[in-house]
RNA sequence: GCUGUUGUAGCUCAGUGGUAGAGCACUCCCUUGGUAAGGGAGAGGUCGAGAGUUCAAUCCUCUCCAACAGCACCA
């Protein structure tokens, strides 16, 4: 016999082999019907598993949000067994559940298009109600390579034989169609249930492999209640209102253009927040760091020299005189190829190795807004999130090993003191260690990993456990391994900024050195770090955080004086005047319009505060204050409201002083 | 870069093998109105670019460019 020990801490004894149904059905027929699945010692598991020793056993009913996956999972079987009764000859790949959803990739010609969509729903709903139970079988490599073969499944063909000897294979069957899986399921097809969605279609890569064929993906997503989807795509929508890319539009921030695939045309007010970061991040990095700034083009045998040309060519912009290009044959024209600058660092190099070091000298940290050019792949473009032309907020720091641990630890610091300053309190920290393609000597790795290793313990002690930490093995740069700071922002998605990275080989490419007490020369460690990483990026970042409601001190435009009628023309003028005199950016509406009109425009432009002025106010002195996002507003002497106002649009680190 | 979709006025979008329309925005006029759209008039487009088919192309075909979604990539 044996010992089967339940949530309630319970146990019982039954006789080997005994599933997890048969366990349920003893206790009662109620809770078999309901039980979708079970957690077997920690691990979910199909309810008709045979338990052969004493293990602990936790039921699983469709509304435990453990079973949300098994929901889903079974979802994308059902989607496959619908697309392949609806389309015969269409291959099945894989059918994963992913955050928020699962997706199926199928090999078939003519891909899918969203109007496909409700006749597949239809048919998902009635193999649904069929309600199939789902039933497992272990078969052989031989037999289930050749039913595949029989059918055609060239894709599953290979998935057999991509699984290691010696796990087994495993059937799952729903009626009379099957797929290799490897589990678990609920009980039968009808738990799915009905909350489920076909969300996109897309293509994607066999084995995410570009040099593979491309197979038609369905993506879907399912929940246990209809509640729950509805919640989701209510998500959805809050997400694409707040696409930066829109608002950007909207608020007349950027634009671009044809012209310029990849980089931003800043308008006046996107420019005024750019800058207003731009001199926050300053202000911050005044203490430690010299800011300096580096040629935009350089030969490309330095590029050479830093590696860049060898490794990353593909994705760089090389420039020639115009005349080159238009006689590239002719002697007498300058030939000589440059590069427009993808990383700041060579150039801080040649900064650093201008005139000798001393150790006296390090750290030296060099800071650069440093705009950089990258050829980015045309699909891979999006917005501010990924451009071909932007300004990192960019430092090297030239240290010894000794020096290194302080460093990064105070890179830690001001990361995290920065984000807070935008309301970013849940941040990741996460260590990527050596890639399989890498420069420099292992000693070197084993030492730049240790040295990383415990600082990530610290920032994890030191937060209290606030901040998270965690390893990417192997998906660290290929001088060095590094640090990624990861925020979330207020509707909970993840974005990685900021960046430590631990670089010996430039140095020793570019041969920098310091002189030692000794007098010896001696090769300084570097290091990168980026803290918003990407300027452009960042503000897309803040755009859809704040979803345009800016704090004061970012808001390009912090304060409107609205009239109700011209006779407040000249009070208004006097309002603003004295709002730019408190250091606030104002301007006045004296539009002949209703002030509802402007007030729902202004209110739709996202300006933080409005000011109202009519005759009462002219006579009085005062405005009729109105923050956005608030209906009612508050009269009061202007002089207040100004003070009130200058204070708020205090930038976070000034208002610390 | 790959697969698919899209490209018509500043924005959002209709539309047709016979060279175009709406709403909002814009300009002007009337209106001076107390917290989310007052009324009227007007101006604005080489229908992404190039080639082809056709008597005739914004519409059909091809090539290119760009955008969007996903994949791949992201020093």
């Amino acid at each position: 016999m044996i010992s089967v020990t339940f949530p309630d801490g319970a146990s019982r004894h039954f006789a080997p082999g005994v599933s997890g149904l048969d366990i349920a059905k003893s206790i009662s027929p109620s809770l078999a019907k309901r039980t979708v699945a079970m957690v077997l010692d920690g691990a979910l598991a199909d309810l008709a598993d045979p338990i052969v020793k004493d293990s602990k056993i936790e039921f699983v009913g469709r509304e435990d949000p453990r079973a949300l996956e098994l929901i889903r999972h079974d979802a994308a079987h059902v989607l496959a067994e619908a697309v392949q009764a609806l389309w015969p000859g269409t291959q099945v790949t894989i059918g994963p559940v992913i955050d928020n959803g699962f997706y199926y990739d199928f090999y078939k010609n003519e891909p899918f298009t969203p109007e496909d969509f409700p006749a597949i729903e239809k048919k998902m709903r009635e193999i649904i109600a069929r309600d199939a139970p789902f039933t497992k079988e272990v078969w052989s490599r031989d037999k289930a390579k050749s039913f595949f073969e029989t059918k055609g499944e060239a894709f599953k063909v290979e998935l057999v034989d991509a699984i290691p000897a010696d796990q087994d294979l495993k059937i799952y069957k729903q009626g009379d169609w099957l797929d290799l899986c490897r589990g678990p399921h609920m009980t039968s097809v009808g738990k799915v249930g009905s909350a489920f969605k076909l969300m996109k279609v897309a293509g994607a890569y066999w084995r995410g492999d570009s040099t593979k064929p491309m197979l038609s993906r369905i993506y879907g997503t399912a929940f246990a209640k209809q509640e729950d989807l509805d919640l989701y795509i209510k998500q959805i929508e809050e997400a694409e209102k707040r696409d930066h890319r829109k608002i950007g539009r909207e608020m007349d921030l950027f634009h671009f253009q044809e012209e310029g695939p990849g980089v931003v045309f800043w308008h006046a007010k996107g420019w005024r927040m750019f800058q207003e970061l731009t001199a926050y991040m300053r202000r911050r990095l005044a203490a430690d760091y010299d800011e300096v700034n580096a040629p935009q083009i350089l030969d490309k045998s330095l590029w050479e020299m830093s590696g860049h040309w060898g490794w990353y060519s593909d994705n760089m912009f090389a420039v020639k005189s115009a005349t080159a290009f238009l006689r590239p044959n002719d002697p007498d024209a300058d030939q000589r190829l440059f590069a427009l600058k993808p990383m700041n660092c060579p150039g801080h190099v040649q900064i650093f190795k201008h005139g000798l070091k001393s150790y006296r000298d390090l750290p030296i940290r060099l800071a650069e807004f440093g705009a950089v050019h990258r050829y980015e792949p045309s699909g891979a473009l999006h917005g501010l999130m990924r451009v071909r032309g932007f300004t990192q907020d960019d430092a090297h720091i030239f240290c010894t090993e000794e020096q290194l641990e302080t460093e990064c630890m105070m890179i830690n610091d001001l990361i995290l003191s920065v984000y807070s300053d935008f309301g970013f309190d849940e941040i990741v920290v996460k260590l990527s260690t050596r890639p399989e393609k890498r420069v420099g000597s292992d000693e070197n790795w084993d030492l730049a990993e240790a040295i990383m290793t415990r600082v990530l313990d610290k920032i994890a002690a030191q937060s209290g456990g606030r901040i998270k930490t965690g390893i990417n093995e192997g998906e660290g740069a290929f001088y060095g391994p590094k640090f990624e700071y990861t925020l979330r922002d207020a509707i909970g998605r993840d974005w990685q900024c900021g960046t430590t990275q631990i670089d010996f080989n430039l140095p020793e490419r570019f041969d920098a050195f310091y002189v030692a007490p000794d007098g010896s020369k001696k090769r300084p460690v570097m290091v990168h770090r980026a803290i918003c990483g990407s300027m452009e990026r960042f503000l897309g970042i803040l755009i859809e955080n704040y979803a345009g409601h800016f704090p004061l001190w970012l808001a390009p435009e912090q304060v409107v004086v609205a009239t109700i009628t011209n006779e407040a023309d000249d009070y208004a003028h006097k309002v603003v005047e004295q709002a730019m005199g408190a250091g606030l950016r104002a301007r006045a509406d004296l539009r002949n319009e209703k002030i509802t009109y402007k007030v729902r425009e202004h209110s739709l432009a996202k300006v933080p505060a409005l000011l109202v002025v009519g005759r009462k106010e002219a006579a009085e002195g005062l405005v009729s204050v109105r923050r956005l996002g608030s209906n009612d507003q508050t009269v009061m002497p202007a002089a207040q409201a100004l003070a009130m106002l200058a204070k708020e649009a205090t930038a976070p680190d000034l208002a610390r002083r």
